[in-house]
RNA sequence: UGGGGUGUAGCCAAGUGGUAAGGCAGCGGGUUUUGGUCCCGCCAUUCGUAGGUUCGAAUCCUGCCACCCCAGCCA
């Protein structure tokens, strides 16, 4: 045993499977499924389901279903699917060959319900949405039977015949299971099984006019499919005596549901109603704005894959409701992209710098490495000459005592190229602005050092002028300014706590020639700037860069403590 | 006495009767041609709380407290 070996991460589902396997309880089987509703994008909190399901499956060398829970035609379409499968995909997983659909069980599931009141243990209740609220009490009441609660079995079976057949308008009848109106778990207060809906279903089209109620279908779609561990959130924990009771009635397989805390995080909203609303509202571009929680909107500000996968691995999985901290994320983002961005040099707040000793027409070609964090990533060309941009942040003309970049009279490095010093700052005359600093280098510090053993402690990033690229930079921030952005006791909305800086954008970046072939997907770090990624709105000599997020920033703190 | 859950550090989270893992955040230091990365160190005498059982309790028992979910013909 090695005490530096990495402990695979468990969690309570896991250890009841290892339990079920040494029982032989599926006999060896592991089979979970992840079953989204299409009425809206995938977000983050989906992605902690999705892997933790998948994962399973992988590491138990098992399956995972990917199905669609496509039982209310009104809130469903086409667009969330084929946004659901391209984000699973993307975030790494496979589902065999064919994605599912509970719409495909609609024929089994009537079967089912035939069976049901052929048992007498389901009827058709005539009573109307608001008698069946009333009928059904309250959490500390019990309710009361429906007066159609007793009709023949016969009756019943010809009555949900017509129901399926189009005879009945919509909500003039349910089938409902027949168990306990006075049950404390509401749930079991005669649930009902099917409602009439006259609505165009995105695949099933106006083949049927009525609908399975979740409770009723859920079990059914993962009884049918032969799914061993039914892994869903809390809320629906109460929803497992009736699970229960479906498949024992109908003594069909029964797998077993278990529940864990759904995923919540700061800063942000999770809920799909609220990310709709964002949406609808346009307080946001679309369900893929860079700044949203949804997998589509993360793949656009350039997070991995790989990222999300840890952070999911990372979290944890348990019951109890919890909160994790988008710091977190950002972790899991930065460890992956240190790895695999390549370094490259972008000017944000460009600030002409004039290198007075250095010849007027000289060019020079300096050899850069793309990634100290892998030397196979290799070493790139870039361009020297008299005229570079410098950030307009790592000059100031009052240096703090701390502050290690450009100041008067101070000389800094240039990553990869040689040490300056600035002599000069020019001004404009009426506005007191700074054009340009006139600075000299040392070409014997050609390379970024020199072997005379002198310090110099800072190093700026730099783009040569006549070979710069110009750019859009869109800087992202946390989309909501409170850490818990529904929260808010003064009776204000979540919209009212949106972050009015949580995009800004620059238009005049000045960046390295070799940006002009980035592709989608490509990563990149700006040295000393944070991780990049090209935007989909690019367009032919319009380059558009996403922040993906910044670099840590250890200066912002010391800068911070020096002001207090 | 409606029913179902959950309480371990600022945030997650292991732990399942033998004397509190790990990660994030934070703090201190080292390396560094990115104030990045990396490395080292610090960070719970205590597990919601009060009792009890035991040689020994975060783990077992009892009471109490706090928080979350449920009254859709949504999922």
């Amino acid at each position: 045993m090695n005490d530096n070996e990495i402990k695979p991460s468990t969690n309570f589902i896991r250890t009841i499977i290892d339990d079920d396997l040494k029982t032989n309880k599926y006999q060896g089987r592991v089979h979970t499924r992840f079953p989204p509703e299409p009425n809206g994008y995938l977000h983050i909190g989906h992605a902690k389901s999705i892997c933790l399901n998948f994962g399973i499956a992988l590491d138990y060398n098992g399956k995972c279903n990917l199905r669609f829970d496509d039982t209310n035609p009104v809130k469903e379409e086409d667009e969330y699917v084929n946004s659901i499968i391209e984000d699973v995909r993307w975030l790494g997983f496979d589902w065999g060959p064919m994605v599912l659909y509970a719409s495909d069980y609609f024929e089994q599931m009537y079967e089912y319900a035939v069976q049901l009141i052929k048992k007498g243990k389901a009827y058709v209740d005539d009573l109307t949405a608001d008698e069946i609220r009333e009928y059904r009490g309250t959490l500390k009441m019990p309710g009361k039977e429906s007066p159609y609660r007793d009709r023949s079995m016969e009756d019943n079976l010809d009555l949900f015949e017509k129901m399926r057949s189009g005879e009945f308008p919509d909500g003039s009848r349910v089938l409902r299971a027949k168990i306990d109106m006075k049950s404390g778990n509401l749930n079991m207060r005669d649930p009902v099984m099917y409602r009439i809906l006259h609505s165009t279903h995105h695949r099933t089209g106006d083949k049927w006019c009525i609908y399975p109620m979740y409770d009723w279908a859920h079990g059914l779609e993962d009884s049918i499919e032969g799914i061993t561990h039914s892994i869903c959130t809390l809320e629906f924990e109460d929803h497992r005596p009736l699970y229960d009771w479906y498949l024992d009635e109908l003594d069909i397989y029964h797998p077993q549901q278990i529940e864990f805390a759904r995923l919540n995080l700061n800063y942000t909203v999770m809920s799909k109603r609220k990310l709709l609303q964002l949406v609808k509202e346009k307080h946001v571009s679309g369900w893929d704005d860079p700044r949203m929680p949804t997998i589509s909107g993360m793949r656009r500000r350039g997070y991995t894959p790989e990222a999300i996968r840890e952070f999911a691995d990372r979290v944890g999985v348990a019951k109890a409701n919890s909160t994790a901290d988008i710091a977190l994320l950002e972790h899991c983002l930065r460890e992956d992209l240190n790895k695999r961005a390549k370094r490259v040099m972008a000017v944000l707040k460009p600030i002409k710098v004039i290198i007075t000793n250095y010849p007027e027409d000289k060019v020079e070609e300096l050899e850069a490495e793309n990634n100290p964090e892998d030397a196979s990533a290799g070493t790139r060309k870039i361009y020297f000459s008299r005229e570079i941009y410098i950030e307009e942040d790592d000059f100031r003309e009052d240096a703090p005592s701390k502050y290690f970049r450009l100041a008067p009279g101070k000389e800094v490095r240039l990553k990869h190229a040689y040490y300056i010093t600035c002599e000069k700052v020019i001004k404009d005359d009426k506005t007191g602005e700074i054009i340009e600093l006139h600075c000299s280098y040392d070409p014997k510090s050609k390379g970024g050092w020199t072997d005379d053993g002198r310090k110099v402690k800072g190093t700026l990033h730099w783009v040569s002028v006549q070979h710069a690229v110009k750019a859009e930079v869109r800087l992202y921030e946390h989309l909501f300014v409170k850490e818990f952005p529904e929260d808010n006791p003064d009776g204000t909305t979540f919209i009212e706590q949106i972050n009015p800086e949580s995009l800004i954008i620059l238009k005049d970046c000045m960046v390295e020639p070799g940006l002009k072939t980035a592709k989608l997907g490509d990563r990149y770090q700006f040295l000393r700037n944070g991780y990049f990624c090209l935007d989909p709105d690019s367009i032919e000599d319009k380059l558009v860069f996403n922040r993906t997020t910044s670099l840590r920033d250890s200066w912002a703190k010391i800068e911070k403590k020096l002001e207090s």
